[in-house]
DNA sequence: CTCCAGGTCCATA
DNA sequence: TATGGACATGGA
């Protein structure tokens, strides 16, 4: 069992909340009380339950012997993935300084930007999810994961990883197609696969470059646009000042809370983030989130 | 029936 | 450099 200190403007079932908006989720299973998901460390697949008890954060791994590196891994990715280690009370401050948002602290405290851990998995969630909607969206992840992910059975239920890279690789294009994976997004997956296949795209070597960077070598692969890029770097890479540019959502938000445009061109969007210096990231979550 | 959704690439001018 | 079409499907 390992657990975590969560300290102010944390609250677990905001959280809990944002990862059950609605959408036929593959990749865990939450309720009201706690989230269950199989995850990938470096030496195998592991099933967490994530809860809260007393303002901590509980990990169990349940019928599984863990050694302490691999606890230690656990409990890293459990604190990526929650955002746990951020104080975010500077960005509830300047929230509360302009006028239009001085409400978001109060309407969503304790919402963190949640992650998504898996390079390859935040990737193809970027393709999958271009310019269709969301249930959609769901629905062909849901078909890849359960065709190719690994899996663990636990009280009758299967658990699922996304797959690895070289496992989509093995899949022939028609497989992809039979599940409604349009030729577009069948070519783009295998893209993003091969760069990881090929040695010269991973999570740790994007890490050890600056920002900009790590975008610039993000585009260079066909299927990643500006969207994606900016979309990766804030949940994956957790840079903090990333927009989704373009993003049909981010503008809907913008329109509402804001009074721009329908659709705010870069420079009106920039203008409103300006203010937001090193919480860009966390005040496009809270505006998409300001949408349900 | 038409429009458009968590975009992106490619052809054309 | 800028603009328009294709892409797959389903919900409004």
């Amino acid at each position: 069992m390992i657990s975590i200190e969560t300290g102010d403007c944390f609250n677990f079932s905001a959280c809990l909340k944002f990862l059950d908006r609605g959408y036929d989720e593959c990749l865990y299973q939450v309720t009201d009380a706690y989230v269950i998901r199989l995850i990938q460390i470096s030496s195998r697949n592991v099933l967490i339950k994530v809860y809260e008890q007393d303002d901590k954060i509980i990990i169990e791994c349940p019928d599984q012997k863990c050694s302490d590196t691999e606890l230690l891994e656990i409990r890293r990715y459990v604190t990526d993935w929650f955002d746990l280690h951020r104080d975010i009370s500077g960005f509830y401050k300047l929230l509360e300084s302009v006028p239009q948002t001085s409400d978001f602290p109060s309407r969503y405290y304790g919402l963190r930007l949640l992650g998504i851990i898996d390079l390859f998995e935040a990737l193809c969630w970027c393709v999958i999810g271009q310019q269709i909607n969301l249930t959609f969206a769901h629905k062909i992840k849901s078909r890849l994961v359960h065709s190719i992910g690994k899996n663990l059975q636990y009280k009758g239920q299967s658990y699922y990883c996304f797959p690895t890279p070289s496992a989509v690789l093995e899949l022939h294009e028609n497989d992809l197609k039979a599940m409604q994976f349009s030729r577009q997004k069948i070519t783009y997956l295998f893209n993003i696969a091969e760069s990881f296949a090929g040695g010269w795209l991973n999570k740790e070597q994007l890490l050890a470059m600056n920002e900009e960077e790590q975008i610039r070598t993000l585009l260079k692969i066909k299927g990643i646009g500006p969207w994606t890029a900016n979309y990766v770097s804030m949940k994956c890479l957790r840079n903090m000042n990333c927009i989704a540019y373009g993003d049909t959502g981010l503008s809907a938000a913008l329109y509402k809370t804001f009074s721009t445009e329908r659709k705010p061109d870069k420079n009106a969007v920039d203008k409103i983030f300006d203010r937001f210096e090193g919480w860009k990231s966390y005040l496009n979550h809270y505006l998409w989130k300001s949408l349900s």
